[in-house]
DNA sequence: CGGGCAACTTGTCGCTGGCAAGTTAGAGTG
DNA sequence: CACTCTAACTTGCCAGCGACAAGTTGCCCG
């Protein structure tokens, strides 16, 4: 967040952290080595420890960031469009095409989920979320509204998770967020 | 899957698949070590070796495993209910009750998904999740019958997998299954 | 110009996964 | 009841990893 730029390398944390996104893309994030994320960096084995602490508190810095690019992209969404099914679309096409942080985000065991950071920043994604049910031509009533966004969020994580994983048995085409729009459409409109 | 015991441990195999099973619903498949469930299991360090191969070897056998107890579970739903909506409470409560079996089964990366078993064991759900959607009052037309499906299992998945993820931030009770219903309603009854 | 501190490096430890080579125990055969 | 064959392990080893401790480097500010 700060953005003052460190001297000997230039900016490491950063670069540590898209090496990052690029091996859990590649490999998972099971596999993923601190060693191998200096190395690619041009550092020494220990460094990636100095920025943060140890392997969760990389991925910590992962999901902190992963959160509030999501956010922005459901934000963005809504102000373009308007449109709840839409909103669901971006949901999609965040996971597929920030595979390593969407993957982090939802595998707490990854990281500390207790962080402050974490926490405020899933709130954002969060409240992005419900405003985006909130633009249904019929809103529903309030006690229905949670289990209505808890539905829409449902159908479009599971879209994106299975899509990631590949289970789909047949190809749906190269476009996560056009595959997933009829199929999101069948819970709202 | 051979019903032949061996001799010296007793039933190594499965007691190895259960202790991993066991460590990864703790502290999750990332940090699963093969040397701790050969201790937990009180056997040499290389035991675990020659039964899987290696570490993607038992985690494609606890892939199989679950694909098999997911199939079993869907069906014994269908049976049982005949209704889609329980067949995806009986998704998300086998989320649930075997979240290791889960974690592992959606994420390939940490396994061999090309290999025979699983595909065969991954057909199996696969099956019982589309005959659950034919049980259907109003079966739709055969194009959209793959979306209905795709739309199904989107948000049982989508909502195993946050419930798992911890990710709804109000508690929902203790029941996984419960809680779901009143959303899956939300996209068919 | 000099102290201070952030950004690293070097060195080391215990642990892990994977391989190679041995050992043991039961099952099948005559 | 020996004899052998083989599956089910064990022992020993190596490189790579994460974490920690103790140095070293280089910019910034007074």
């Amino acid at each position: 967040m700060t953005d003052k730029r460190p001297y000997h390398h230039g900016d490491l944390r950063r670069a540590l952290l898209a090496a990052a996104a690029e091996a859990i893309a590649e490999s998972g994030p099971a596999a993923l080595s601190l060693r191998d994320l200096a190395r690619r960096a041009g550092v020494s084995h220990a460094a990636p420890a100095h920025h943060f602490g140890d392997k969760a508190g990389l991925l910590t810095a992962l999901a902190i960031e992963g959160f509030n690019r999501l956010a922005d992209a459901l934000d963005a969404s809504r102000e373009r469009t308007g449109s709840l099914l839409e909103s669901g679309v971006a949901y999609v096409r965040f996971a597929a095409e920030n595979r390593a942080h969407f993957e982090v985000m939802f595998q707490p065991s990854l990281y500390d989920q207790d962080d402050p950071e974490v926490a405020v920043a899933r709130q954002r994604a969060g409240a992005a979320l419900s405003a985006g049910v909130s633009t249904l031509d019929e809103p529903p009533a309030a006690e229905d509204a949670r289990e209505a966004e808890l539905a829409a969020w449902s159908i479009v994580h599971g879209f994106a998770t299975l899509w990631l994983a590949g289970a789909f048995p047949d190809p749906l085409g190269d476009d996560a967020g056009d595959a997933a729009r009829p199929v999101i459409r069948r819970l709202f409109d």
